[in-house]
DNA sequence: CTGTTAGCGCATTCAC
DNA sequence: GTGAATGCGCTAACAG
C-alpha cells in the first residue's frame, strides 16, 4: 500500500471486523445531554405534553391551527435546547417511506456519470431525500448485488444507469414495483421512465459534421452491443452515411473505456486504412481511438478526425481538443430524479420518456478531409 | 431547459410536490406475491414456526448449533421462495445501527473526489455498508444541513471531506459522539482520525523538481486559506525555498477552481514578471494558471513551468500534459472507508492520521528555466 | 386542540 | 431448540 502511518494506534484487526459491538455509551461522560440522543418522548416529558403532540408540531401539523401557539412555541422551544433531532429510522418504519432514492451506475469515478449524479443528488437533496450510490462496473452480476442491497435499505426509488437491453435485474425491479427511472441508456422493451440523451440527434449531427468537412471513410466505434445508446447511435451512423450514398465499417467494445475505443480503432484501421474518420460512441472511446491513430502512425485531427460524445469534462483541455456532442449531464440528472420523485408521488403515473438535446461542439479532433491518399 | 419531451404523459405537477400520496397497491393487481413484501412473519407463518426463530435462523445464529438442521434448511427454502428480503429499516431501529455511511465532499463531480468516492464505496459494500453521498459546495452552509440529513438517517458514521480550520459542523459531529473519518483535508485542532495526502512531502517533491530545472522566480497558488492542505503546502512550498535560500510570493484561491488559479495566477504574474515557475495547490488550480500564463501572452512549459497536485484522472491528456504530484484517490478513500468501519466498531480507539504517500509524475508542464530573460 | 391506542418489522431476553 | 413477550421511535387513526 502507498500509505504510511502516522501516529499508530494498532494496526487494527488485519480484515473484515465481524459484527461490531454494541456501541457502548463511551465512559461515564455523563454529565447533561450526552448519553442517547433525545425522543419524542424527552421532549414530551420535558414540556409537558403527549408525544403525538410533539409529532403534530414538529410534522408543522400545526399550519392547520391545530394546535395552540402556545403550545407550539414552547414545544419547539424545547425540541431546540434538547437538540432533538428526528429519527428517520423509526418513522420511515412507520410511514414505510425512507426519503431515500438509490442510484445505479457504472462507475461513480467516470466524469460523465460525476455531472449526472451531482445534477440528481441536488433535485434530490432541496426534495428532503438522501442519495444512496453504487457502481456496479457496468458488470450486471454487480447490479443485482448492488439493486438488492438499495431494496434492502427500502429506498423509495432508483436511478438506473446501467441498462441492458435483457436485464434481468431491471425486469426484477419492474416486478418488485418499486419506482424506477432510467437515465442515460434505455431499455425499448419496458414501459419505464427513463430520461436519455438524444443518440439520433446527436448522431446526426456528428456525421453531418465529418461529412461535410468532406469525409468519406468514416468508421464507428460502437459501445457494448445490447445497449440502447450503441444501438441508437450505430443505426443513425448508418442511416445518415446511406442517405450520402455511403458505407461505413464499425466495430463494438466491450466497455466505455480507453482501452477498447483503442482497440476497436487499431483493428478497423488495419481493415480500413483508407480510414479518415472515426466516429466514437462516447469520449472515453474517442480518447482511445486518437491513442490508436497515433499508435498506427498518423496525426489526428491531420490523417483522421474523431468525435466524440458527451463532452466529457475538460474535453476542451486535450491535446487535441475533443469535438464532440455535448449533452448537459447536470440537466440529465436532474430530470432524472424529478421524474422519479414524480413516480414516487405518483406510482400509478404512465412511464414517459425524456431526451437531452445534444449540441455539436466543433473543437480541434476534426478537419477537413485530406486529399485521397491513395491517388496521389 | 435543453430537454424534450417524447411521450408526454402530462406535464407533471409545475413545481415541488408536496407529500407524496400514500403508496397505494397499483389495481388489484392481486394473484400471488404481489402486494407487500412479506415479512417475518409471513415466512415463520409458512414454515410453520415463530417469527423468532425466523430471525435467527436468517442471521446466521443456527450456526452456534441453536437450530435443527431441518428447521434451518425449510426455513431458508420458504424465505427464497416467498422472496423475503430483510426490512433493514425495522432492523436499524431495534438494534440501533443503519449500516449505512454518510460521505461528504465538496462536489460529487469532481474528477479527484470522484476516485475517492470509489475507493471508499467498495470497501463500505463489502462491508455490507451503504454510501449516502452529498456535495456542499464548499460551503460550509451547505455542509451543516447535508451532515444534518446524514444524521437524521442515522448514519453510523461519517467521512468527512470538507473540514476546515475552525470547522462548526466538525465540532458539532464529535460533539455527537458520531464516528467520523477526515479525508483529503484534516484538522489539526481536533482528535480525528483521518486519511490525509502526506502534503509536506509532496510539495518538497514538486518544489525540488523546479528548483532541479533551474527555477529560482517560483510562486505558489494556494487554496483556500483555511484548509489543511493549503496551509501544509504553502509551509513546505516557503520552506524548501528558504533552503535554497530563495523567497517565493504566493496567493490564495477562493476555491479549487481553475476560475481562481486563473485569478491568482494573472495577480501573481504581473506582480513578479520574472516568475518562470508556479507551483499549484492542486490541478484544477494549475490548469487555471497555465490559462493565466497563455492570457499573459507566455507559454507553459516554454516560459514557465507548472506543477498541479493530485493528479487528476486525464491529467497526462492536458496540453500541457500536467506535470503534478500523484495520491492515490482509490486507496485513500479505502483507507478511509476502512478507518471509519474500525471506528464504528469500537468507538474508543484512539484516533489515527494515515498519510497517502505522494509521488512525482514529471510530465510535459514543467520544462528546465529559460536564461534570465531580465539578463538579455 | 390534545391525549390514547396501536402497531410498522425486527432482534432479543426470558421461559420452557 | 423453540415460542412468547417486549420495545426500538415514531405516526396515524380515533377519542374526547
Amino acid at each position: 500500500m502507498a500509505l504510511r502511518r502516522k501516529k499508530s494506534g494498532g494496526i487494527g484487526r488485519p480484515e473484515g471486523f465481524g459484527y461490531p459491538r454494541p456501541v457502548s455509551t463511551p465512559g461515564g461522560n455523563g454529565e447533561a445531554r450526552t448519553g442517547k440522543p433525545p425522543t419524542l418522548r424527552d421532549v414530551a416529558r420535558e414540556a409537558g405534553v403527549h408525544v403525538s403532540t410533539v409529532s403534530r408540531v414538529l410534522n408543522d401539523q400545526a399550519a392547520a391551527g391545530r394546535i395552540t401557539q402556545d403550545t407550539d412555541e414552547r414545544i419547539r422551544e424545547v425540541a431546540r435546547r434538547l437538540g432533538y433531532r428526528r429519527n428517520s429510522i423509526a418513522r420511515a418504519l412507520r410511514t414505510g417511506r425512507t426519503l431515500v432514492v438509490g442510484m445505479v451506475v457504472p462507475d461513480v469515478a467516470n466524469l460523465y456519470q460525476a455531472g449526472i449524479t451531482r445534477g440528481a443528488g441536488d433535485v434530490l437533496y432541496a426534495h428532503g431525500y438522501s442519495l444512496i450510490l453504487a457502481s456496479t462496473d457496468d458488470d450486471p452480476k454487480h447490479a443485482e448485488s448492488q439493486v438488492s442491497a438499495m431494496l434492502g435499505v427500502q429506498a423509495d426509488g432508483l436511478l438506473y444507469g446501467v441498462a441492458r437491453e435483457d436485464d434481468a435485474v431491471l425486469a426484477w425491479l419492474v416486478d418488485e414495483g418499486i419506482p424506477v427511472v432510467l437515465f442515460n441508456r434505455g431499455a425499448e422493451s419496458r414501459e419505464i421512465s427513463a430520461v436519455l440523451p438524444d443518440d439520433r440527434t446527436g448522431t446526426r449531427l456528428a456525421v453531418e459534421h465529418l461529412l461535410s468537412l468532406g469525409h468519406r471513410n468514416i468508421v464507428h466505434v460502437g459501445g457494448p452491443e445490447d445497449v440502447s445508446s450503441t444501438v441508437n447511435r450505430l443505426g443513425t451512423f448508418e442511416e445518415v452515411l446511406q442517405e450520402a450514398g455511403l458505407r461505413g465499417s464499425h466495430g463494438f467494445a466491450h466497455r466505455h473505456t480507453e482501452e477498447e475505443g483503442y482497440r476497436v480503432t487499431s483493428d478497423l484501421l488495419e481493415e480500413r486504412p483508407d480510414t479518415t474518420a472515426v466516429l466514437a460512441a462516447n469520449d472515453r472511446l474517442a480518447l482511445g481511438a486518437i491513442d490508436a491513430i497515433r499508435e498506427a502512425g498518423r496525426s489526428c485531427p491531420e490523417d483522421v478526425s474523431v468525435v466524440g460524445f458527451n463532452d466529457m469534462p475538460y474535453g476542451d483541455r486535450f491535446s487535441p481538443p475533443l469535438t464532440t456532442v455535448h449533452i448537459s449531464q447536470n440537466n440529465l440528472g436532474s430530470m432524472a430524479a424529478k421524474l422519479l420523485l414524480e413516480t414516487i408521488a405518483d406510482p400509478g403515473r404512465p412511464a414517459e420518456t425524456h431526451l437531452a438535446a445534444p449540441e455539436l461542439v466543433v473543437r480541434g479532433s476534426t478537419a477537413p478531409a485530406q486529399t485521397d491518399r491513395s491517388s496521389l
